[in-house]
Parts: C-alpha cells; structure tokens; sequence
DNA sequence: AAGAACGTACAGAAAAAACTGTACGGTATA
DNA sequence: TATACCGTACAGTTTTTTCTGTACGTTCTT
C-alpha cells in the first residue's frame, strides 16, 4: 500500500493511522451504494502512491483477484477510480480519482439522474393516462374526484423531480460553487 | 389502497398506472438505502389517499405485519413517512411526507451528515497523528516524503468533506432554493 | 382487574449479495 | 505461430439481508 512495503512495517503509527482513515471512508461509501470491501478498496487506492494492479490489490486486500476485478469496475462505472496507461506494464492500473468534488457530481449524473429521468418518464406518461381515464369516467363524480386527486399528487411529484434535475445541472455545470464555494468564506 | 376496493377492481387501468408509478419510485429507492419492498411500501402510501394501518398495508402488499413494521420504522428514520394521530383508532397510522423537497433534505441532514462528520472528526485526527509521527521522523527524509504526501491527501479530502457540510447546511437552512428554485425559471 | 388488540423483539427460514476458484478468450511476447 | 499472462464470465459456496411466525409487553376496553 506504501511507497516501500519494509518501511511500513517499521512504522506502526503510520499504519494504523491509515487503517483508521480508510475503515472510515469505507464506511461512508455505502451512501454510494457501495459494498464496505469495495470502499475498503477504494481506501486502499486512496493512499496508494501509485496506481495498482488487480495482483496488488488482492494481496494487499487478502482477497480475489476476481473480487477486486469486480470491485474496481464498480469504482470504474462510479468514475471513483481511473484505468492509467504505463507503457512497458502488460496489466492495468488503476488510481483513484482524487478530485472529490467531480466524483461527488459523477455519482450525481450517475445514479441520481438515471432514476431522476426514469421517474420523469414515467410519470408523464401517468399524467397523460389518467387523463384518458378521467374522459372515460366523467360522468363519475367519485372516479373523478379519485383521478384529480392522484393526478395532484403525479404533478407535485413531476415538479420535485425536475426540481432535482436541475439541480443536478448546477452540479454538473458548476454553478454550485457560486453557491458554495470549494474555499470556505473567511470568518468575520 | 384506494378509497373504495370496489371501486378500484373496476378499473385495472387506473390500478396499472398506480402499480407502474409504485414500481418507478420503488426501484429508485435504493439511492436511499431502501430495499425494493420497502420502496413499494413507500409507494403505496404515496397513492393511499388516507393514513395506513400496518394491518392495511399487510395485507395491500401481501406481506406480514411484522415486515410492515420494519418497513415503516426504516421510511420513519429518514422521514418518509409520518405518523398521524387519529381519535378514536387505538391503532398507528402513517402517511407518506408528501413535501418531497423536505424528504430530500432530511435524507441528506440525516445519513450523509452523519457521515460527513465522522470523516471530518477521523481526518482531523490523523492529520494531527501525522504531525507527531513526523516529528519523530524528522530525520528520515523518506518517512518524511511519505508522510508529507499522506497529510496533503487528508487535508484534501478534509476541504472537500467542509464543502460538502456548507452544502447540506444550504438544504437545511433553504439557501439551496436560491440558486435552484422550485418553480423552474420561465423559458425566454 | 380481566380480556382483547396492538406493535415489535426474537429466532429461524428464505432470498439476495458477496466472494472464490476454475476456465476461457484475448492480447502481448517470443 | 506458439506460449505466457492478463482480466473476467461463470458456477458454486459463504455471508448477509430480508422476511415470516410466534411470543411477549403495553395499552385500551369493559
């Protein structure tokens, strides 16, 4: 995991230090729908100074080269993790993505805008619906008063979404850091 | 999950259209954590049109009470769902948070705060664990590189966790609907 | 105070997810 | 062209999560 594996084992602190960062970032990663050994990994290639093999991985992990292949192509779909080109080395590497504001708004554009635009869809697709229902049923007060009702709740719903569609722009698009800028504001 | 079963058999149109919006919103609760039943459970108290009982959604979802128990304390912990009072029924009722923006906020003011702050707490500590080691190393120009790199990763990750503490604090607190409004700007 | 109804803790069963070893297709080397 | 090595598909195993039924403590009714 280090520069210079003999090294590290001289030094406890330095390990443990990095054991307790790395259990901590794991953790969290679940909010990324991540498993706890793949943020484990991540941790690991967080501190690695160079990009890893599959090979180092395993053995630094003390788990299958077939886990981590696994592993690192969710990093990989996340873009929490980048495949390097070295020329002369037959295997691929991998390095984590260090800019954590981009992966945070990757994960955004990744996951969140995929449900966001399904449920867009699919509501619209309701909305049109229940209004050919509501035609067939207009001489049903209640079926009426039931349709009206769903449809408010359809329509509230569409405009959260789109609501968070644009948000998601903002993260993309970077207008988020006008609103929250990476450097803090000083303290008056 | 209608006001009148009865009513509801009638007409598998408007059935369908519900089960596929419950199904949409299901699937994407797992950005939430939320196992696909409990996102259907979500969703059929999005359609319920009064409070549900445990025994009602029971036997709507076709699942024990017990689950239904679960279910709800899960949706109840991140504020999906709220518990109503009603006179004169000895038994709980939920409903579903029907202000979808306040849903979003609590998400984040619940799971990733949490989260946030545990990273920032550990990365304060180690940076500060750093600093010792490296006084005790101060002679080793290796150990040195390597400790300087290790700090310089902390303190980044640190600046990004501050960020994005400021930026749940602009759901918190509204400012977020100052860039994003909810009414979406009207096209020119 | 006794009885009925409610929600949930708990233990076991069922289902899903993570993990491993083997086998194989593809690419670089010889 | 043959050989070695790499990454991953796949099937089987282990681990974790979800779900169920029973049992129990609590609260309301009588």
């Amino acid at each position: 995991m280090g520069l210079d594996p003999v090294k590290e084992e001289q030094n406890a602190a330095l390990h443990k230090m990095r054991k307790r960062v790395i259990e901590s970032i794991g953790r969290n990663m679940d909010l990324y729908g991540i498993s706890l050994s793949t943020g484990h990994l991540y941790g690991l290639l967080f501190f690695a100074d160079k990009p890893m093999t599959l090979d180092e991985m395993g053995s630094e992990m003390k788990m299958s080269k077939t886990s981590m292949s696994t592993g690192v192509r969710t990093l990989l779909d996340l873009k929490m993790v980048n495949k390097v080109w070295e020329k002369g080395s037959r295997k691929d590497l991998y390095e984590v993505e260090y800019d954590w504001y981009q992966t945070f708004t990757d994960f955004f554009d990744i996951k969140w805008r995929k449900s966001v635009e399904a449920n867009i869809l699919v509501l619209r697709k309701s909305m049109d619906e229940i209004d050919k229902i509501a035609n067939e049923y207009a001489e049903d007060p209640e079926m009426t008063d039931m349709l009206q009702k769903d449809k408010a709740k359809l329509r509230d719903a569409y405009a959260y979404y789109e609501w968070l569609d644009r948000l998601i722009d903002t993260f993309e698009n970077g207008d988020i850091y006008k609103l929250v800028p990476k450097e803090p504001p000083a303290k008056e």
